[in-house]
DNA sequence: TTAATTACATAGGTAGGCAAGGTATGTTTA
DNA sequence: TAAACATACCTTGCCTACCTATGTAATTAA
């Protein structure tokens, strides 16, 4: 695992670009997708999870609907239309600021690329 | 300037990798540097250089030299070997990073490169 | 002579994320 | 059949890195 710092202001991107990818996730699909992906290298805790999907519910960007799976609820979340745009900023801005970040840190060569939409 | 948050865990990255490129430098100057090689876009603030410059003194990652120029003070931090081979492995850390992040985000084509050091 | 720049520093507040805990159902395995 | 593990939701308390604001003081430019 990382320095805990790092994965600061980062969470609530990830949550976006994932359910702008699936239209509508559950909280704990969502924590498993990124457990895959980053082959357990990045781990959202729940203390973080729950408390950024329910942020974003209360400020419009998401929407929740709750079903039932036998007896266990399962909570998915929706992006919304103002979530998808608020999605593309952060997402454009962290790309930025990787650049910026690259321009002291000199990780590889300063490829301009805009295909991560 | 980039969303706060983003920038939480790599300051003292940031710090360290100019330290180790030019072996010496003090305060304001590490400010401006970053400033400029990121075209302002990457901001220190003095509320967050000063106490992590002390903090990595105080572990022994850095040594100071204060000299008088003219009647003004200047405080020169030194990296140690030892902040050396910090450097080495958070800057490593950094890049694996992004790395795990871009098998979410996409941002370009994952192309293994260990030439950032 | 006033403003901007250089150069150091600290105090107080914010907020994101973590660790730990809680509740409950479903599934596997020994 | 019992224990262990996995699924699925959630909250509270705490840490700490960073920011804002403030302070001091010398130097330089307008």
């Amino acid at each position: 695992m990382y320095s805990k710092e790092l994965l600061k202001g980062t969470i609530e991107i990830i949550i976006l670009k994932l359910l702008h990818e699936n239209g509508s996730m559950y909280g704990y699909e969502i924590s498993r997708q990124v457990k895959e992906l980053t082959d357990g290298k990045i781990i959202i805790s729940e203390g973080a999870l729950y408390p950024a999907l329910h942020k974003l519910e209360a400020i419009g960007i998401l929407t929740t609907t709750t079903t039932l799976i036998g007896k266990r609820q399962r909570k998915y979340y929706n992006i919304t239309d103002d979530g998808k745009k608020t999605s593309v900023s952060k997402i454009y801005e962290l790309h930025s600021f990787f650049q910026s970040l690259n321009q002291i840190m000199h990780f590889k060569p300063a490829t301009p690329d805009a295909s991560f939409l």
